[in-house]
RNA sequence: GGUCCCAUCGUCUAGUGGCCUAGGACGCCGGCCUCUCACGCCGGAAACACGGGUUCGAGUCCCGUUGGGAUCACCA
């Protein structure tokens, strides 16, 4: 069987948004499932729009998906001299011709059009004239007049189109440079792409695309557009629907691997499995699974799959994913033992990094604030007792784990007949400032015995402070 | 407006003519568990857009209607 080669081909016009995406990771997951080849090209020929820093931002967010590829960047900016070559056979072939019709009067041309209703057309004034190459003049593709092409798309079946549908559209402006829809093809073409995995926007270039491979004698690739990308009003994701880069996700604190997960499963699927680790996805993705409609993008799910995934991450590859948002906090080259028996305490109650590097800030802290409620509400004289004598339960301790913590929490329940309930709320608020933390055996432990105790202590300290007051 | 595409719970989807009194997931509601919050577990409300065909039988095939989306550049 033939190798399979996909591409993906962002234009450096700002960041990398979540369709695109989608886009790279469809076509990145199909040539791994394919054990085939994956090329990154860099569609600049728009010289005035593009940036190095879009650039820069494309490749920081595919290292972040942890899609790499095999060929490129190839970057079409460097590949001018191949276009003009091809173009040059265009003209050759009689494929193609010099236009002059100024700008100014195709522009009107249009409006009248539309105006009435009718298609916005080249009207083919200069297809005819023979013109040679000079200032100021375009290349047109000569499209034919009559027939129809016909796209197999592997996603959507096949679709006709009419060509007298399609106009003679410009190839190469009037200071030479190429245009899109010539430049992909010669890419692909040139590439060996044989699998073009794209958005559905495509459509409707694609039967001009069609007939410039017939025109340059090449083999299509097999085509699949997959359905758009919507926002929660049904139209077409936007910056107006919330953050558009991927990178925003990444600050928001979500996992890649969940990040993928959920992009993936929006508008694929394999049965009813919800969970896809990335070998997973490797493994069973398909595009015989990719459905044919547009899918909104639901940021509720991507968080619960975000939930789904940090519980399934072993805390130690955690860490490298959490220690940002540490930093962000001030918290700087933590333990990482320490830290690994934090994120365990954490793992199952957050649903963003964020979430759980706000969680983990107490562990951290050399003195506790007490959240006001929680002090009023649970420091209460009446407290001190049970207080100091799980406090020299404690110090007398010699195993620091769950059972021993246990069996010191038992001793201080039965001396002053007290339900659990009653003693872990002031503890939690000694240890944490607040009144919601993880279990309260599993914080005592991971904090160790010296911050507990001096935690503790600090409390009793707190409280009788209270009383004198 | 022309052309093209799409149509199952609020959302993502399973479903490829009988297995569907339509399944799963998110969200929502109720309960259990419980040291708080979560996790987990159990249960519930919630969909085949509409109308015609085809067929013994249609969510599944065909046509139409309606609704939505995409696209119509010397942008990509």
């Amino acid at each position: 069987m033939e190798e399979i080669i996909t591409r993906f081909p962002p234009s450096p016009t700002g960041y990398l948004h979540v369709g695109g995406a989608r886009t790279a990771l469809f076509n990145w997951l199909y040539a791994r499932h394919k054990k085939g080849k994956f090329i990154l090209r860099i569609e600049d020929t728009d010289v005035k729009r593009s940036t190095q820093a879009s650039v820069d931002a494309i490749f920081e967010a595919l290292e972040w998906l942890g899609i790499d590829w095999d060929e490129g960047p190839y970057f079409q900016s460097q590949r001018f001299d191949l276009y003009r070559e091809y173009i040059g056979k265009l003209l050759e072939n009689g494929h193609a011709y010099y236009c002059d019709c100024p700008p100014e009067r195709l522009e009107r041309m249009r409006k009248a059009a539309m105006d009435v209703g009718g298609k916005p057309k080249y009207d083919g004034t200069c297809r005819e004239k023979g013109l040679g190459p000079g200032e100021g003049r375009v290349v047109r593709f000569k499209s034919p007049l009559t027939g129809t092409t016909v796209m197999p798309d592997v996603i959507k079946g096949n679709i006709v189109f009419q060509n007298a549908e399609l106009d003679d559209f410009v190839v190469a402006r009037s200071d030479g440079t190429p245009t899109y829809n010539f430049v992909v093809v010669v890419d692909d073409v040139t590439m060996g792409i044989n699998t073009v995995i794209r958005g559905d926007d495509h459509v409707n270039n694609t039967p001009r695309q069609i007939l410039l491979y017939k025109a340059l004698g090449a083999d299509l690739p097999a085509f699949g557009h997959v359905p758009m990308v919507l926002g929660n009003d049904r139209t077409r994701l936007s910056k107006r629907h919330g953050a558009m880069s991927v990178t925003a996700y990444r600050d928001m604190g979500f996992l890649p691997d969940a990040f993928i997960n959920y992009m993936v499963r929006l508008g694929w699927s394999h049965g009813d499995q919800e969970f896809f680790t990335r070998s997973e996805l490797i493994e069973k993705f398909d595009i015989d699974h990719i459905g044919k409609s547009a899918g909104v993008f639901d940021p509720e799910k991507l968080t619960a799959l975000n939930a789904d995934h940090i519980k399934a991450t072993p805390p130690e590859s955690l860490i490298p994913h959490l220690k940002p948002f540490l930093a962000e906090r001030s918290i700087v080259d933590p333990d990482p033992e320490f830290l690994k028996g934090i994120i365990r305490t954490l793992n199952t109650r957050s649903k963003t990094l964020i979430d759980m590097a706000d969680g983990a800030l107490f562990y951290f802290k050399d003195s506790i604030e007490y959240d006001e409620k929680a002090d009023k509400k649970f420091l209460k004289p009446a407290v001190l007792p049970p207080l100091e004598t799980l406090l020299s339960e404690l110090e007398k301790l010699k195993t620091w784990d769950e059972t021993g913590l246990e069996t010191a929490f038992k001793a201080t329940m039965e001396a002053h007949d007290l339900k659990l309930g009653k003693i872990a709320q002031p503890v939690r608020v000694a240890l944490t400032g607040g009144t919601v933390s993880p279990g309260i055996f599993e914080i005592i432990e991971v904090l160790g015995k010296d911050k507990s105790l001096d935690r503790l202590s600090r409390v009793i300290g707190h409280i009788q402070g209270k009383s004198e007051g």
